[in-house]
DNA sequence: CTTTAAATGAGAATCATTTGCATTTGCATT
DNA sequence: AATGCAAATGCAAATGATTCTCATTTAAAG
């Protein structure tokens, strides 16, 4: 949890204007425990008394990723992109198909799968993406019973 | 590719009634060298001759996909859902990030890695997504030019 | 305190996809 | 082959996430 004064510096270092939505959506990011959508990052702002408008949480997340301060997910079967604050690190998700829980997975294991890719098919290879789908804890019970 | 009497038998044995609209879809997808979006599938077949209405495409895109015989590939920045014939097999995505060209892959190295997330989250792991970017072989010789 | 380019708010526009409804069609039954 | 009916289709309008336009406001440099 960052003081609104390092959500500042945050900004200007990285080249970005400070302005109060842009501090109030980085700080959201920063603090939240799992990626979300503008819509709810909107809704979650204004609960929380800052006015913000939508318009601009998207303009603002798009900034953010523009210069590396966030990161967007996107999940099949999730209408909406989804955005979290990037600390740059490499990271998959397991996502529950049925209560939508979201965890960042840090340990990847594809590196000699790409080395592998690049000698057979002549590509070169420059990132991907995995996801993980199941059931939470919780929701394997609920679905047991 | 196959025959006509094929494909209606292959909609049949699914459950599904067998229309002119069904079939053209279904023959396009399974002599399609690679996933194709709801609008290409339109353009081409009206190329062809066969008039089909684009919410028809993509009702039969779904009733496709419901019944196994189809399959929805979501990638990421691509803003339309692609779609390919089912053969039922696990496979993995190697996209050209330069001229959007597909290759699947069959080779999963995944097995494992599931089993160890399962032990460390507790979550019942039922599927995983991995698609992978670079660029083939001919956008790389551009790139470099 | 001015100045000025960049950011914002409000709402319209866009784009893929879905839906409502009147009409047509597959196909089982006579 | 003719009949009947549920399911499928065409068309246009609706939807929902995201982007864009443009008038107004604001950050921050001088
Ligand atoms: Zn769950
Ligand atoms: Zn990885
Ligand atoms: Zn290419
Ligand atoms: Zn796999």
């Amino acid at each position: 949890m960052k003081s609104r004064a390092e959500l500042a510096e945050l900004l200007r270092s990285h080249g970005l204007k400070c302005t109060r939505s842009r501090e109030a959506v980085l700080g959201y990011l920063e603090s939240a425990c799992q990626p979300a959508d503008a819509e709810r990052i909107y809704a979650e702002l204004r609960a929380m008394g800052i006015a913000v408008n939508l318009s601009t949480v998207y303009r603002t997340l798009e900034s953010l990723c523009g210069v590396g301060l966030a990161k967007k997910v996107v999940l099949e079967n999730e209408g909406r992109a989804l955005f979290e604050f990037c600390d740059s690190a490499h990271r998959h998700y397991l996502v529950c198909i049925c209560c939508k829980k979201i965890i960042p997975i840090t340990f990847c294991p594809l590196g000699e799968y790409e080395q592998q890719l690049e000698q057979r098919t002549g590509y070169e290879i420059t990132g991907h993406k995995l996801d993980v789908y199941g059931y939470c804890p919780q929701c394997k019970k609920i679905s047991r019973a």
